[in-house]
RNA sequence: GGCCCGGUAGUUCAGUUGGUUAGAAUGCCAGCCUGUCACGCUGGAGGUCGACGGUUCGAGCCCGUUCCGGGUCGCCA
């Protein structure tokens, strides 16, 4: 085995200052170039890359024939002197100077790679993510990596500096079957038994307030055995808080710290605060979504009360059967969108539930609709109105369901922008569009009659509410927002129940037996009796911000080893199958 | 589970109305080359056209089924 080259210098990093510097380096070599006489090599570490020259005439023919076998990917140490170079490189942070060597270690060959260790090698993602540990060697990985572990170091510093404490809560929990699925461990030792990995700490945060830690913090492993997403990972980290004797604004409050302190380290921007706050009823009005993107406008207009009449049945329809009807005005954008792409834009409505969409183009020698036989010149003209609608301009309706109705405009908005190019999602450099949500309804429905939290059964109800939970409990507000960026959730909390009666008739209205919530809560409930302070926290998503904020579109960008779509691990090929000893270890036997 | 997009040298892709021996670039290998840095020049190797079945005189191309990858809806309290 090559003996060890101490390192004495990372090869990003050499300057012209550093010439006539004896240097020891280790990295992969990048690239080999013989041009004869002379070997130039790229040698790349995690902080860049270096140009190593071998000459003939250097007087050590060994090195330079070992030279002219050095491949891509190669590991090697190399000793040298740093000295200007003749010829500069003006593209690479080292390229004033190379490195003449006079010894060369090759700690291990490689085979030609399947995918090329450069940024722009724009290989199949199955490719990348079987073989991670080349991906990951190249540069714009690697920044990614490195920055995550900037953002996780940065919320531990503010956070502790806050006063919050860093505690680990366990990952082998009790199973819970609300809400997503779990991920189920067998316990050994108590065979039938399982244990589940977090969906996210919840219940311990609480316990931890209950325990008199006041404020906590922690950058956790969650788990949820749900189908994948391009944001959306069966194991994902969130960082994740709590604090006691704190209401709505309190929370808020420090997380408006630690955001503007990221922006400000990592973006060079600064925040301006409070941060907006729509309340929920306000950003369905007006932008269909609960993390409305507000880098545009091309906000909803409802127009339900002027077509409840509307001899176009689909109109009058929705609105006699107590949904809505409403429209968005994309301006300037009659031109951009031909009639098969309105058709096209159409289907994809389609997924949202969305039965058809119509739509209202003005010219200026006219309006033409896609139910103008049922509407007079007149009648076109006052809907166009309602809507601002200029000529060149293009407006989209959509009738049903209020939830359809807001779910379809909703997507259509930002699908619009998107192709309007009124935003643009791969800049790193923003803007970047701040908001809370809150007053968030505590109920929906479950579409079984009953009704279910949007959030968790712990969420606070607005107290002004309270009497409202037996009588109309849709209609109750919670304790609850959302941070939102850029139209994506960024993370989400709310201030808790911390009265055992109150706790317990939400529960009853949930549906859940005494018995039921003692086996699911009871330790949490038990906890409640022995004095618990008002308390509330939230959750951010740690790799969808770290995402966001390098202008990435997938969450697989910023996580080291991600699951495919099949939530396997390309690398390990895990899950696997174990052994009949272990199940047999464990009582469990396969179908 | 539904819908959409894709699958052709190691890699990224092209491949016409179905027609001889499936191409390009890059990578790889060999030779030449002392200032390259996407080095250059010359030569070479490299293909189960995802798989199976069907239509046809003939299929990379048409049809069916299926597998794989990605996006998305459902789902994610």
């Amino acid at each position: 085995m090559a003996e060890l080259m101490k390192r004495t210098m990372y090869c990003g990093t050499l300057r012209a200052g550093d010439a006539g510097k004896d240097v020891c380096l280790n990295g992969w070599v990048q690239r080999a170039r013989r041009l004869g006489g002379i070997v130039f090599v790229d040698l790349r570490d995690r902080t860049g890359l270096v140009q190593a020259v071998f000459d003939e005439n250097g007087g050590d023919a060994g090195l330079f024939a070992r030279a002219e076998t050095l491949r891509s990917e190669y590991v090697v140490g190399l000793r040298g002197t740093v000295r200007e170079r003749s010829a500069k490189n003006a593209e690479l942070g080292t390229g004033d100077i190379e490195v003449l060597v006079s010894e060369l270690v090759v700690y291990s060959e490689a085979e030609t790679p399947p995918i090329y260790v450069k940024d722009d090698d724009n290989v199949g993602e199955e490719l990348r993510l079987k073989h991670r540990y080349l991906d990951l060697r190249k540069p714009k990985m690697q920044r990614n990596l490195a920055f995550r572990a900037e953002i996780a170091g940065l919320t531990r510093s503010y956070f502790a500096a806050n006063g919050f404490l860093e505690i680990e809560t366990p990952v082998l929990q009790k199973p819970t079957p609300e809400g997503a699925r779990d991920y189920l461990v067998p316990s050994r030792v108590n065979p039938g038994n399982f244990y589940a990995l977090p969906q996210s700490p919840q219940l311990y945060k609480q316990l931890l307030m209950a325990s008199g830690c006041d404020r906590y913090f922690q950058i956790a492993k969650c788990f949820r055995d749900e189908d994948l997403r391009a944001d959306r990972q069966p194991e994902f980290t969130q960082i994740d808080l709590e604090m006691s004797f704190v209401d709505v604004d309190d929370v808020i409050a420090v997380q408006e710290g630690f955001l503007a302190r990221l922006m400000k380290e990592f973006k060079g921007v600064e925040l301006s605060l409070p941060l907006l706050r729509l309340s929920w009823a306000e950003a369905m009005e007006r932008y269909g979504s609960d993390k409305p993107d507000v880098r545009f406008g091309m906000e909803l207009v409802n127009i339900t009360e002027a077509v409840h009449d509307s001899e176009f049945a689909v109109f009058a329809g929705a609105a006699a059967s107590g949904g809505s009807v409403r429209g968005i005005r994309a301006e300037g954008a009659s031109e951009m969108f031909s009639r098969k792409d309105v058709d096209k834009l159409t289907d994809a409505c389609k997924a949202y539930g969305a039965k058809g969409l119509s739509w209202l183009r003005v010219a200026a020698d006219g309006i033409t609709a896609s139910f103008s036989k049922f509407y007079s010149e007149a009648g076109l003209a006052n809907l166009a109105q309602l809507f601002g609608a200029q000529p060149g301009d293009l407006v989209f309706i959509a009738a049903d369901r209020d939830k359809v109705v807001w779910d379809t405009l909703g997507f259509l908005r930002c699908e619009l922008a998107r192709r309007m190019g009124l935003v643009n999602d791969a800049s790193i450099d923003g803007p970047y569009a701040f908001l809370w949500i809150v007053d968030f309804p505590l109920f929906e429905e479950d579409g079984e009659g009953g009704i279910t939290p949007v959030h968790h059964p712990f969420t606070a109800p607005n107290p002004a509410d309270i009497p409202l939970l037996d009588t109309e409990p849709l209609k109750v507000r919670a304790l609850a927002y959302d941070i939102v960026l850029n139209g994506n959730e960024l993370g989400g909390g709310s201030i808790r129940i911390h009265d055992k009666e109150l706790q317990r008739r939400m529960f009853g209205l949930l549906g859940l037996s005494e018995e039921e919530t003692q086996n699911k809560f009871g330790f949490l409930l038990d906890a409640f009796r022995y004095g618990v302070p008002p308390h509330g926290g939230l959750a951010y998503g740690l790799d969808r911000l770290v995402m966001l904020l390098l202008g990435e579109s997938s969450i697989r960008e910023i996580i080291a080893f991600p699951k495919n779509q099949a939530a396997e691990d390309p690398v390990s090929g895990a899950p696997g199958s174990p052994d009949a000893a272990q199940l047999a270890e464990l009582g469990i036997s396969l179908k």
